[in-house]
DNA sequence: GATTGTGAAGTAGTTCACAGCT
DNA sequence: AGCTGTGAACTACTTCACAATC
């Protein structure tokens, strides 16, 4: 079905970003879409779209377009968000909490299933989901028994190596990293950083750049 | 000083990235360090960093290395973070209230100085950080009486357009979206997108893509 | 006639390898 | 001797352009 040999990290990326508009309509909207359509939602080339698809198998209709219920299935299968995966969380400070009860989160199936925090205060502490906050040295026993896959890293930059490595012996395959530092992996265990500052110094350069050349 | 003529997007993404070790080493280590040390701390390559210092400027000096506290000023120069910048949040759920307080953008300089909900409930509460929570109509007035350059959105999906458009509207120039989806923007006004379930399909991907090399 | 799937061409970003400086 | 700065080589990604299909 595919000629798969090494899949663009960008369009990885880029199917997860066409899964949002199908989403939307497969509730409301023609059943059928073609990859200008999809293009134009997501702010991409229509090449691109189509490449990106083709590199999984022929999921078109030329002349006609992609089936919107098909494709939607099928990407969710390539990006293995079919099933519900098992997350913890590390730091359960007001951006621990705030994933913790993400709607996007939710509905895309990622399940919270134990959240920890250094601090003694937090511990125990009954949260809104119903989880129980349990202190760091208990991450190797509580994701190993309940089949935790990812660790999402929520703490201080400082700690964020510590809990990592903490992941890492529990046998964690992902880790999302909240922290604003690299944090260091062994092979078999892959991280994702979500540095919003990055984000913002980005912009900010830009800013910057649009103004001089007004000038 | 410059050759700039075109900087590539990724190699303002890691500016932003040296910065973090380079604030480290400041506080407690040496006043030097190597290309290959500062690349090694980012996970990127030596020679990367040096052509990515060297679309700036002539900033190390051979057979020696690169002063800490000098590079840093000249990253902070680029980025334009060595002033404050403003910003405003609109949506205050946890995310935003978790944006508000977070250490790291106080720390690099990003002020709040608007926050906004469309919840009448919400709306004339006071802030743990002083701020009173707005009315979506007030951004036009708010943003431009404040300076404001910057909006993060923290709204669900389907408000995010409207809340962008009022952004546009209130003349910032930079947009820190936060809902999953693409917003739409004039060519004046940047977005910079925050997605954390992409970055979670990504991981997901790729669990399983091991899972598979295995077998 | 419309739209996909794809080799070929084009563009962007990374790494090499070494001259040049201290 | 050590390390930067940089043209050249390489690699990765995107877009074009068109044959294939409905």
């Amino acid at each position: 079905m595919t000629k798969v040999d090494k899949i663009p990290e960008p369009t990885i990326k880029r199917l997860a970003f066409y899964s949002r508009p199908l989403e939307d309509l497969l509730e409301s909207g023609p059943p059928v879409i073609s990859s200008e359509k999809l293009a134009d939602s997501c702010g991409v080339h229509p090449a691109q779209v189509r490449k990106d698809l083709a590199y999984f198998g022929e999921f078109g209709v030329r002349g006609v377009g992609y089936d919107v219920r098909d494709l939607l299935r099928e990407i969710k299968r390539i990006l293995a968000t079919d099933k519900p995966v098992y997350l913890c969380i590390v730091g359960v400070g007001n951006l621990g909490t705030s994933l913790i009860e993400n709607e996007n989160f939710k509905k895309r199936g990622y399940r919270f299933k134990a959240a920890f925090d250094s601090d003694p205060e937090k511990q125990g502490e009954k949260l809104a989901c119903g989880l129980i906050i349990e202190p760091n040295h208990r991450i190797r026993e509580v994701c190993r028994e309940k089949e935790i896959e990812i660790g999402v890293i929520a703490t201080p930059p400082r700690g964020a190596q510590r809990v990592c490595d903490l992941l890492l012996d529990a046998g964690v395959k992902g880790i999302l990293n909240f922290a604003p530092m690299q944090v260091r992996t062994t092979g078999d265990c892959r991280v994702e950083n979500v540095d919003f500052t990055v984000k913002l110094e980005n912009l900010a350069y830009h800013l910057h750049r649009l103004d001089e050349s007004e000038g």
